[in-house]
DNA sequence: AATGAATGAGAATTCATTCAT
DNA sequence: CATGAATGAATTCTCATTCAT
């Protein structure tokens, strides 16, 4: 009984916003996906454009949940760069172009002081797999933790971007992208 | 005299995406400012969303203009960087969010296509740069100068974004973020 | 050709209000008698409200224009006063509640002052015809007309609705009214 | 204890009225005045309109009891004319535009017949002056009580709208339009 | 080529009313 | 009696696009 209709309308939103797009997608898809009524929706949101935040808070729990599950902070460098990338690929992938449209939508709608606050979680997860890789002398000590993590996940996100929005055709692109990026990565962090 | 009309519509989209985000603008925002009729829009253009390669090719340009006023081929490989970076900042910062959007709007109309060929050149223009200090042995050698000069583009962007997005009222903050991604440039790219 | 659209969209209101009363009119009620597109209707007025202070002008013109021909300023005082009488009593039936209800429409709608510009021919011009009797020494001189012409048309008014609105049963009710309505009117008037 | 919640609907509905107009009230609006839920409203009116009545009936008994405070019956016509002019135009100040609102919010709801029960009382106070008056010889004995009384309930009543509708700026505005009034109404009633 | 009023399908939004708790 | 979340029919409003001038 008690499923959390906010809940339902969040988890609607992205579902629909996968598969037709921000700018396609309508109210009476979102409600029809949550099985509500079309009023409910204002109930909880003001607006298409306020579920937002709410809908990049659960890809930025996305993001952490499987970097959590894809990074060993047993592994090597090397190793835990290769995972890194591969988790943020995958997500990235998953959620298509709604992480990016996610972030244009947000900026439109003046959340933007909200929008740092999501992100923050992310940023010190990563930041932390630098600090215990600093600790461990593998990566530059000059490296500030928080300030290299978001450049990190800007860098890998927009890399992915680019093999999920333009070059999707090509299978073995992927595969390349990842590889450059990673020897890039490595030698940014090398001490 | 006459201004190109074509010109005046794509120079007023821009400055109203600037104010207003792609959403919300509407074609008789985008014809007012241009002070043309709202029909001559569709003697130009046959939709809405046909503008926005336009627009990005001309965010492009101007990417490409700065870039090449502002790197000196003769410059130490440190100062070449600092150069793109600051060239890839200003501009980033003159179109706020228009270029994330542009890229996220031009997503939406599938011209995917498109969107490649109108980046091309952008991209063209930073590998040359690349290989140009790969010849003079300042840069690895096992770097893929196009595909590199994406990631780099992608990197400057999204850092710039984050200045101009999140933090845009620390002042210092831009100084900061500049220096940590210049030394993150230099050793992701020294031999 | 050139018919207005602004005119018809104000005529086909007060049709419709007349027909429906104005709480159950809706603006598709409205563009349906106009003949026009709905989208029309908002490139004229903002909102259903907003049609008010038009609607109150032609109310205020069809009083003006009863008044102009039914009152012979040749006539006797007593049956200038019955003409007038007869005259609002005319109008106000003719457009039944709506009289009523787009003085209380128009009020809701913060068009006050508006609201005093559209009354003021109409009390001019009860006061111009309480100004010659003044001068053909009919009624007193302590009376001022303008004031003295809000006040006349109030009662009428009032007197006409109760007919209308509450006794719309009996039939000799109108004429009784009017008669007691009548002698009042002379006594206050009379020097 | 418990304040009757019909009670407290009806004053909130006043209230609510008062300030934003009746089309603009939402029940809503209402019950979160009265401090009750939505769904209680519903346990003592059938409907929105099905308050309109008993507002009516609470602005009437606000009339009556003003009138009976200060019109004294002691005093000469004059004064006494005086006094039912205050009273009037003070609960008409003090519901401000409801009172006709009311009026025009009942006339939609076809109560017709209930809205002159609920008059009914007020006109028969009046009534009882007029008669008390007619008895000392001080107005003129050709005049029905009951019609006369609505018809100067109608003027006053109107004179009073037109001060705090649309003259509401001018300060010694209510004064002389109370002047001109009751020199009207002085000789329309005297015998 | 240029205009801008008109269109109307389609989307957003509202809100009186219900009903399970 | 009281509650207030949920409903969804009804309406308003938007805006890309067309077309007669």
């Amino acid at each position: 009984m008690a499923v959390d209709k906010r809940e339902k309308i969040v988890q609607a939103s992205i579902e629909v916003f996968k598969e037709k797009g921000i700018e396609k997608t309508k109210i009476s898809d979102i409600v029809k996906r949550a099985d509500i009524a079309q009023g409910t929706f204002y109930l909880y949101f003001p607006s298409k454009l306020s579920v937002m935040p709410a809908v990049a808070e659960q890809i930025v729990l996305n993001f952490m949940k499987r970097i959590e599950a894809t990074v060993s902070s047993e592994a090597s460098l090397k190793e835990q760069l290769n995972q890194l990338v591969d988790a943020i690929f995958h997500v990235t992938g998953e959620f298509r172009d709604v992480s990016a449209i996610v972030y244009a939508g947000i900026s439109t709608t003046e959340h933007i002081t909200k929008w740092e606050t999501i992100y923050t979680p992310l940023y010190e997860q990563v930041a932390a797999i630098l600090e215990k890789n600093q600790s461990r002398n593998l990566i530059r000590d000059t490296i500030e933790p928080i300030r290299t993590s978001q450049l990190l996940l800007g860098l890998i996100e927009s890399a992915a971007e680019q093999v999920f929005l333009f070059n999707e055709y090509e299978a073995d692109n992927e595969a390349k992208q990842k590889a450059e990026l990673l020897t890039f990565l490595e030698h940014a962090l090398r001490p």
